[in-house]
DNA sequence: CTCTAGCGTCTGGCATGCTAGCACTGGCGC
DNA sequence: GCGCCAGTGCTAGCATGCCAGACGCTAGAG
């Protein structure tokens, strides 16, 4: 009803072709408060971090096809929330759909590491650095407890349990500063780059040095020197991109580009 | 039910539980050559185009109710197409579904305008930094061509031109550079920013001033100069910023936070 | 023996009917 | 007159059937 007074309302120009349609906002606003329930779900989201994890453990091998209809029936549901959960992924770009023949998981390029990882230092070095304005005090608590097992796994020589860790630092500055957008770009990167760690885990030589560079990043954060913090973030991903040049040098299969 | 079919298909192995439903690659790699098709643009794309158009017009208003419905019967298509454009926006935050309930618009927070902000400070001025290392000979001329139409549009007081020749100005650079993943990052970070833009345009005087600051990021660029180039497209970033605030502080009512 | 044309099969895209769950409202009890 | 509750009308989510396009195989012609 009142929507078809908004579109008659718009249709003042000729060739003019709006979409609105729309209803009143007041009544979402009104019990808004309800709308707080708690994020059900749905299939498709289970489809979704199913296949995505497949996908990030490498069990779904880059520039693999993927059969619907195998995971219908593995998953036991019906091609609808799984032609949803691959269009998400395609749109985050782990996945390529070529219409009329098939969906496949995304290939990794070289180049977009590279790039994916220039956009990782920008953006965590400003974070760095935006992060020696204040951190909560549960926040300054969490990461020197993190730092502390860092320690711990580095000289146990524990890579796994350091890489979690790792994960970890970084998320705790972004979620400080309660980025939240941020926070979610930087995960999207994290996804395609964690796949490229899989293929080979960091050399344990790297352990120490990066939980050097870590603790030089929250000393700066602590001594609220901006520039240090930033500087200091730049060099330690500067450090990780290396590695990664160099798993790409010595895995050259799983790279194209 | 669901959860108990998804325990059933992660029980295929002991401790291994994957969802490697995967053909061979080497049908796929065999005529990839042939899959440099044009990429057809399907009934939801058109769909998804149409809607984030209206969003970003502000024909549909922030926390306005989508109707479905509608848009399938105003189109021409079926709900499917529809049900995946929206849930594609969903992912990009310019909607949000609130299941068994509705499709809404998303609302614009100021604080969420701080931080894309700050995302983009940080993407430019580290790409305005790395243009330094070279551009392509067509991207300067494009560039220089594209200044001075700025100062033509400035001088005219054409506002909406010279923002159209903003935009295309920082896209530049980063098409120079070859950076996809960057490009699509700020490219959705100004599908947002666009509607903050919308409420209210640059004051006219901003316009000699923004030309000014490109030219001096160009500058920098061309001298080979990162450290100015970054710092140009920061203060840059910072005054467009301002601007924003302004338009927050102005515009109250269409703010949240 | 090789190349090509045609057909079969598989894929994603789309339409549509059904289900479950929420919000609002009118009627009933208190 | 006021508040609770069930009915009703909406929504998104899901299942399923059908269609069109693309690949691959094979048979037939040169």
């Amino acid at each position: 009803m009142l929507a078809l007074a908004l579109l008659n309302a718009r249709q003042t120009g000729p060739g003019e072709s709006t979409l609105a349609v729309q209803t009143s906002e007041k009544t979402s606003a009104r019990k808004r408060l309800t709308a707080d329930r708690a994020r059900r779900t749905s299939k498709a989201d289970q489809v979704y971090s199913e296949i995505k994890e497949a996908i990030l453990s490498g069990a779904l091998a880059p520039g693999g096809a993927i059969d619907k209809l195998a995971l219908c029936a593995k998953l036991g549901v019906s091609r609808f929330p799984v032609t949803a959960a691959i269009n998400r992924l395609a749109f985050e770009r782990l996945v390529v759909i070529e219409p009329q023949h098939g969906s496949f998981v995304a290939k990794i390029a070289a180049n977009d590491v590279r790039e994916w990882m220039m956009i990782r230092r920008a953006l965590e070095a400003e974070i760095a650095s935006e992060a020696t304005r204040g951190l909560p005090g549960d926040t300054h608590r969490e990461i020197e407890r993190n730092l502390r097992y860092q320690q711990a796994a580095a000289e146990a020589g524990d890579v796994a349990g350091f890489y979690t860790l790792d994960v970890e630092f970084h998320k705790l500055i972004v979620d400080g500063l309660a980025l939240r957008h941020a926070r979610e770009i930087l995960d999207g990167l994290r996804s395609h780059l964690e796949r490229v760690r899989r293929i080979a885990l960091s050399p344990p030589g790297r352990l120490p040095t990066a939980c050097a560079e870590h603790k030089r990043i929250y000393d700066a954060i602590v001594a609220r020197d901006a520039a240090g913090a930033g500087g200091a973030m730049r060099a330690h991903l500067d450090e990780t991109t290396a590695t990664f040049e160099r798993i790409a040098e010595q895995n050259p299969d799983n790279f194209i580009g």
